[in-house]
DNA sequence: GATAAAGTCTACTAACGTAATGGACTTTAT
DNA sequence: ATAAAGTCCATTACGTTAGTAGACTTTATC
């Protein structure tokens, strides 16, 4: 269950209509400008998410994109699922399952993958856009480390294309 | 955390080598016989596997791959870290981490990944090779459906690749 | 010490996926 | 009519994946 950028966008664009619901058709250009997307690459990924019914889009002069249903109601699972597919580390829950009923040397392990992926899918299926938007996340309030010191505004750090290190 | 085709040969490689755990080398090819794993690839990632220390070859006629340590002592966290790279569905933890720091508007999300790395993580640290060669898997015996009819010999079932549904 | 059986190492490649970009076309508000 | 916006299709640069090929080195055995 690799999260491509693309499915980083789309998430990243999502949030920000979930921002501006209730506020009408959003641009493309804004919605780019405002999580700092690349703005053709934007319009292919709000076309997908138009096609699966998540948004809608309004045309013509003053049109725009906005979802189509509340925040409280689109999980991360569902854009996830949609842009990078199965929510799973190998193969979708499915074909897991019908590989450990058939590949019994190798079931053991495949009932691993399909732990993971459930664990994947609980919280996937369980965090809505509006979890994201409001301040705080609910679920795991844990990990809290003590108040960290003030950074200058600079918002991305260093890289992140991910070695082979963890 | 995709699983790439590599990493799952060298996580059925590492099962073989456990399942001949203490009974000397064990040839390339048998091990790629015995799985049905291509020869020529399976040599690469044996390689890597040595040189990650986590196996040990003998030269020479004779020669062959065994387990450096106690199929006990490795968990499935290690083989796939090696092959696929971090646990987790986004950058890395400490990456992760960095970003929930300083990324403001993103926090939350990152903050969901970070979630679901330490959900895999918990679980492929957990569970080792000894785990998957004893006949049942220790953790979740939960999911057990009803016996199920013998199916013929046939191992592997129609495709795995993954399309997009799940 | 010749031979054969094994691992080692480097290089190469075909196919595919990813992250875009470009441009023509359609729709709509003013 | 015009301009602003979404739609749709084609193309591309680049990297990754999943291998393959072949020469080289090491070791057991006779």
């Amino acid at each position: 269950m690799k999260i491509s950028q693309k499915g980083l966008y789309a998430l990243q664009a999502m949030m920000m209509l979930a921002r501006h619901h209730h506020q009408g058709a959003i641009k493309i250009r804004e919605i780019a400008y405002e999580e700092d997307l690349p703005e053709k690459f934007l319009e292919l990924i709000l076309l997908e998410l138009k096609n699966a019914r998540m948004v809608e889009s309004v045309r013509g002069a003053k049109g725009g994109y906005q979802l189509r249903r509340e925040p409280s109601d689109i999980p991360l699972s569902e854009i996830m699922r949609l842009i990078d597919g199965p929510v799973a580390p190998f193969a979708d829950a499915e074909q897991l399952r019908v590989l450990i009923d058939r590949d019994l040397p190798h079931r053991a392990l495949y009932q691993v993958f399909l732990d993971v992926r459930d664990a994947a899918a609980k919280i996937l299926e369980s965090t809505t856009l509006a979890d994201l938007i409001s301040g705080t996340t609910p679920r795991s309030t844990k990990g809290k480390r003590a108040a960290k010191k003030k950074e200058k505004g600079s918002v991305l750090p260093m890289v992140v294309g991910g070695q082979k290190n963890e």
